[in-house]
DNA sequence: CAGAACCCAATTTTT
DNA sequence: TTGGGTTCTG
C-alpha cells in the first residue's frame, strides 16, 4: 500500500480469506485451540450474535480475544477487512495486531484493528466534508484545547482564576463522553460553572474548532455519530462491511463509544464485548459501567460467557481480592478460582510514616533481590502520582534500579509540540493554534501587541491568522521591521509548503526546523534540558522515516505515539494503580492504604458511594496484579502538602478476609489493622457515601512526642540510624555527557538529567538513577 | 524580555 | 512542601 491513508479496500464480500487454498480445516482441529479451557473455547467459538465475555482478572482475556479474531479469519467467516476490533489503548491495539498476525501468519496492514479514536479518525478522514470539516483536519492536543478555552473565557469576560480553563474543558469533555452536543443542552445544564456560561462556551468552542478545521479527541467519535445518523448510505456501507465486531475493555466505554458501536453493529449484530465490571476504574473520565451491566438489554439474546478460572495469582491473593470486591453493590458477579496453591497470605503491614514505609519496602525488595527475584517482577503500585516520590528517593539512596512508569509522553513535550506546530501550519494553514504557538518561537520580536493586531483583523474578516497576516502586510499598519520579519516567515511557510510536494517529508521537517531557527534556539539555550530536547527533535525526525508521508506521520503523533518501552535493564516498576491495569508482577507492593488517600477523599467527596466503589475496584485491580505475593501497607502519619496529618488504615484493609492475610506492625505500632473498620461494619454495607469516615485530620503542632525514636520533622536534629542525604546543590550544573564521580558507584557519565535526578552510566556499576547532590564532576574528585 | 518575588492549589489520564 | 502560574522589577 503506497499511501497509509488509502484504506479504501474493496467493499466486496468476495475478498479472499487469508487461509491458503483448499478446504478449511475440520472444526475443533485448529492448532490455536490447544490449551484453551472449555469456557474460553466457548467464548472463541460463539461467533454469531451478541456475546458478552465477562473476563475476570488473569483469566486469559487477551488470549480469547486474539484467538477469536484469528478463528473468524481462519474459518473464513469474514475477511480481515470485515472485522472491526476495538481497544482503548494503543498498547492493547499493538498487542492484538501482533498476536493475531502471528496466529494467522499474515501481515495485518489495513485491517480494522485499533483504538476507538484511531478507527474513528480513519472513518472521519474519508467523510469529513459531510460534517463540515476538510479531510486534512487537525487533531488538537490538550495544550491547544486549553489555550483555546482560555481565549474563549477571555472573550466572554470570565475570570479564568475562578473558572480555570482546565475545569471548563473537563465539563465539556464529560458532555462529549455522553454524546451531548451543545444543541442537546439547556443553558442551565452547566450549573454555575463559568458563571453559568459553560454551555455557551461549549458552543463557541465547537464553532471555533470548525473554523480551525480541527477537532478534539471527543469529536472524533461525535462526528462519526453525526455522520452516521445523518447519512444513511454511509452508515449502511460500514454496517454491511463490518460483519463482526470485537471490543476490548468494554467496561471502560463511554456513551459516545457505546452509541458508535451500536450503530455499527446494528445490521449483523455480531458483536462480542470483552470486559470486567469489577475492573471499571475510569468512571471519572466518562466511562459508564452501565454499558456492561446493560449489555443483555441492549443486545437481546446476548450470550454471556464468564471466564472465571484464574491463571495468574495464588489462592490467598484471589480470596483477598474477592473479599474486598464483594463489598460492592450491583456487580454482574463472578467467582474467580484457581488450580494453583494457596500461596502466601497477603502481608499487611502497619508503619509509622511514609518514610518508614518506603524504607520497609526497599528492604523487602532487597531481600527479594538477594533471593534472585528479577526486579522486573516487582512493582510498587500507588494511588496517586505524587506518592512515587517517596519511593524514588528511597530507591535512589539504596541504588536500587527503578523506573517510574507513566509521566509525560513523548509528544507532549514542548519541543515536540513546537515542531509539530510548524508542520501543522504547513499542512493546514487554517490552524491558528499552531500559528500562534510558533509565531514567536524562536523569538522574532513578534510580541503580544502584534499578535493582537493580527487577531483583530482575523476576527473582523473571519479569516485564518495566516491570511490575516498576509493582508496586514499589504498595509502600513506594521512597523517596517516587523513587516520584514513577518513577510519572511510567511514566505518561508509558503516555500516549505511548496517544497512539501517534491521533498521527502523527513528532509522537509529537518529543513523546517533548521531554517526556522528552531534548532538553533535550543543549541544556544544553556539550560540543562536543552541537549535532551535536541535529542528528542532528532528522534522525531528519525521516527518520520517510518511513514509514507507527512500526513500519516502526523496522524501517528496525534493518536498513537507513546513512550518508548523500557530498555533491557532490570528495574522495579513504580506506577499508579490505574497505570497497572492489564499488567502483572510476581511481587506487588500496595502502599498508602489509608482512608482519605486510598480510598481517595476527593473521589468520595465528588461522587459519593459510586466513587467509593470505584476506589474499591481499584483495590481489586491492585491486588489481582500479583502472581505470587501482595504486600499491603499503611502509615500512621503522612506528610501532605507540607503539613503532617494522621491517618487511619483504609477501610479496604478491614475488608481483607482475616484468613487470607498476615498482619504485622513496625515496632511501637499497634498491629491491629483498621479496628473501627473491620468486617462488614463501615466498609461494606453502609450506604451513605460522601464522607471519609475519618480521613485525615490536621496534625500540626503537638503530638510528635509520642513518636518512637525517630527524628521529628522540622528543626529537631538528632543522630539517627539512617543516613540523611546531604542535600547541597552542586556548585556547577551537571549536564548530559559530563563525567562524574559517585562515592558508592565510582566514575560514570551522565546520560540524562531530570530535575535533581540524574541517570548515570557508571563504568563499574552500570546505569543508575542518582540524586545530583551525591555526585561531583570527575575532575574535582581528585 | 528575563529573572525574582509572590500566590495558590494540590487524584486517577487515554486518546 | 512543591510546582506552576502570574505579576513585579530591572
Amino acid at each position: 500500500m503506497s499511501d497509509p491513508f488509502q484504506y479504501d479496500d474493496p467493499l466486496n464480500d468476495a475478498v479472499p480469506a487469508i487461509v491458503p487454498q483448499g478446504a478449511a480445516p475440520a472444526a475443533r482441529d485448529y492448532p490455536y485451540f490447544a490449551g484453551l479451557n472449555e469456557v474460553q473455547r466457548e467464548a472463541v467459538e460463539t461467533l454469531d450474535g451478541p456475546v458478552l465475555v465477562l473476563a475476570g482478572a488473569g483469566t486469559g482475556k487477551t488470549r480469547v480475544l486474539t484467538t477469536r479474531l484469528a478463528h473468524l479469519l481462519m474459518t473464513r467467516r469474514a475477511s480481515p477487512f470485515q472485522v472491526l476490533a476495538v481497544t482503548f489503548t494503543n498498547k492493547a491495539a499493538r498487542e492484538m495486531r501482533e498476536r493475531v498476525g502471528a496466529l494467522v501468519g499474515a501481515p495485518t496492514e489495513g485491517w480494522w484493528m485499533g483504538t476507538f479514536h484511531a478507527l474513528a479518525a480513519r472513518i472521519l478522514r474519508r467523510h469529513a466534508e459531510l460534517v463540515g470539516l476538510k479531510g486534512n483536519f487537525t487533531i488538537l492536543d490538550s495544550d491547544d484545547q486549553i489555550r483555546l478555552i482560555k481565549q474563549l473565557l477571555k472573550a466572554e469576560n470570565i475570570d479564568d482564576k475562578k473558572w480555570p480553563a482546565r475545569a471548563v474543558l473537563s465539563v465539556i469533555e464529560r458532555w462529549k463522553d455522553r454524546a451531548l452536543t451543545p444543541d442537546k443542552l439547556k443553558p442551565e445544564d452547566g450549573g454555575d460553572t463559568a458563571g453559568g456560561k459553560v454551555v455557551q462556551l461549549y458552543r463557541n468552542y465547537q464553532e471555533r474548532l470548525r473554523s480551525l478545521n480541527a477537532c478534539d479527541f471527543g469529536d472524533l467519535l461525535l462526528h462519526n455519530i453525526t455522520l452516521f445518523q445523518q447519512n444513511a448510505e454511509v452508515l449502511s456501507d460500514y454496517q454491511t462491511r463490518f460483519r463482526y465486531l470485537l471490543v476490548d475493555e468494554y467496561q471502560d466505554t463511554n456513551v459516545a463509544q457505546y452509541l458508535w458501536l451500536r450503530l455499527l453493529a446494528q445490521k449483523h449484530k455480531n458483536i462480542c464485548c470483552v470486559g470486567d465490571d469489577d475492573q471499571s476504574i475510569y468512571g471519572w473520565r466518562g466511562a459508564e459501567v452501565g454499558n456492561i451491566l446493560r449489555f443483555e438489554n441492549d443486545f437481546p439474546g446476548a450470550k454471556i460467557v464468564r471466564l472465571e478460572q484464574n491463571y495468574r495469582s495464588t489462592g490467598h491473593i484471589l480470596a483477598a481480592a474477592a473479599g474486598v470486591i464483594s463489598n460492592n453493590q450491583g456487580r454482574l458477579g463472578k467467582t474467580l478460582w484457581t488450580k494453583s496453591d494457596q500461596g502466601d497470605p497477603v502481608k499487611v503491614r502497619a508503619l509509622w510514616d511514609g518514610e518508614e514505609e518506603a524504607r520497609w519496602i526497599g528492604e523487602e525488595i532487597e531481600a527479594l533481590q538477594r533471593a534472585k527475584v528479577p526486579l522486573s517482577q516487582i512493582a510498587v503500585l500507588v494511588r496517586a502520582g505524587f506518592q512515587t516520590r517517596e519511593f524514588e528517593e528511597r530507591f535512589i539512596t539504596l541504588g536500587l534500579p527503578y523506573r517510574v512508569v507513566g509521566g509525560p509522553r513523548f509528544y507532549e513535550r514542548q519541543e515536540i509540540r513546537d515542531a509539530m506546530a510548524y508542520l501543522r501550519i504547513i499542512v493546514q494553514p487554517d490552524d491558528d493554534l499552531a500559528f500562534e504557538r510558533i509565531i514567536n518561537v524562536p523569538k522574532r520580536g513578534v510580541g503580544p501587541a502584534t499578535i493582537q493586531q493580527l487577531y483583530q483583523l482575523a476576527r473582523a474578516r473571519s479569516i485564518p491568522l495566516t491570511e490575516a497576516t498576509w493582508q496586514l502586510l499589504e498595509t502600513d499598519e506594521l512597523k517596517p521591521k516587523m513587516r520584514v520579519t513577518l513577510r519572511n516567515l510567511m514566505t518561508d511557510f509558503d516555500r516549505w509548503r511548496t517544497l512539501g510536494a517534491t521533498t521527502h517529508h523527513t528532509d522537509l521537517a529537518q529543513m523546517v526546523l533548521d531554517e526556522s531557527g528552531y534548532t538553533d534556539m535550543w543549541k544556544v539555550d544553556k539550560t540543562p534540558e536543552a541537549p535532551g530536547r535536541l535529542e528528542n527533535l532528532k528522534e522525531l525526525v528519525a521516527a518520520m522515516g517510518e511513514f509514507e508521508n507527512l500526513a500519516g506521520f502526523m496522524e501517528h503523533v496525534s493518536l498513537v505515539m507513546d513512550n518508548a518501552e523500557s530498555s533491557g535493564t532490570e528495574m522495579v516498576s513504580v506506577m499508579t494503580l490505574h497505570g497497572a491495569k492489564g499488567l502483572e508482577f510476581d511481587y506487588v507492593f500496595l502502599p498508602g492504604w489509608e482512608d482519605g488517600l486510598f480510598p481517595s477523599q476527593r473521589s468520595m467527596d465528588d461522587t459519593g458511594i459510586a466513587g467509593l466503589e470505584e476506589e474499591r475496584r481499584l483495590a481489586y485491580v491492585g491486588l489481582t496484579r500479583a502472581r505470587r505475593r501482595a504486600h499491603v501497607s499503611h502509615a500512621a502519619n503522612r506528610r501532605m502538602h507540607g503539613s503532617w496529618v494522621t491517618a487511619i488504615p483504609s477501610r479496604f484493609v478491614g475488608e481483607l478476609p482475616e484468613t487470607d492475610i498476615e498482619t504485622d506492625a513496625a515496632p511501637g505500632l499497634s498491629s491491629a489493622p483498621a479496628p473501627s473498620f473491620g468486617g462488614g461494619g463501615f466498609g461494606g454495607g453502609f450506604g451513605g457515601g460522601g464522607f471519609g469516615g475519618g480521613g485525615f485530620r490536621d496534625f500540626k503542632g503537638g503530638g510528635f512526642a509520642s513518636r518512637p525514636q525517630r527524628q521529628a520533622p522540622g528543626p529537631v536534629i538528632e543522630g539517627s540510624a539512617f543516613e540523611v542525604a546531604p542535600r547541597k546543590r552542586p556548585d556547577q550544573p551537571l549536564r548530559r555527557g559530563m563525567r562524574v564521580f559517585h562515592q558508592k558507584f565510582g566514575y560514570g557519565t551522565v546520560r540524562a538529567v531530570d530535575g535533581d535526578k540524574l541517570e548515570i552510566e557508571f563504568e563499574q556499576a552500570g546505569v543508575k538513577k542518582v540524586l545530583d547532590s551525591f555526585v561531583v564532576p570527575a575532575e574535582k574528585a581528585g
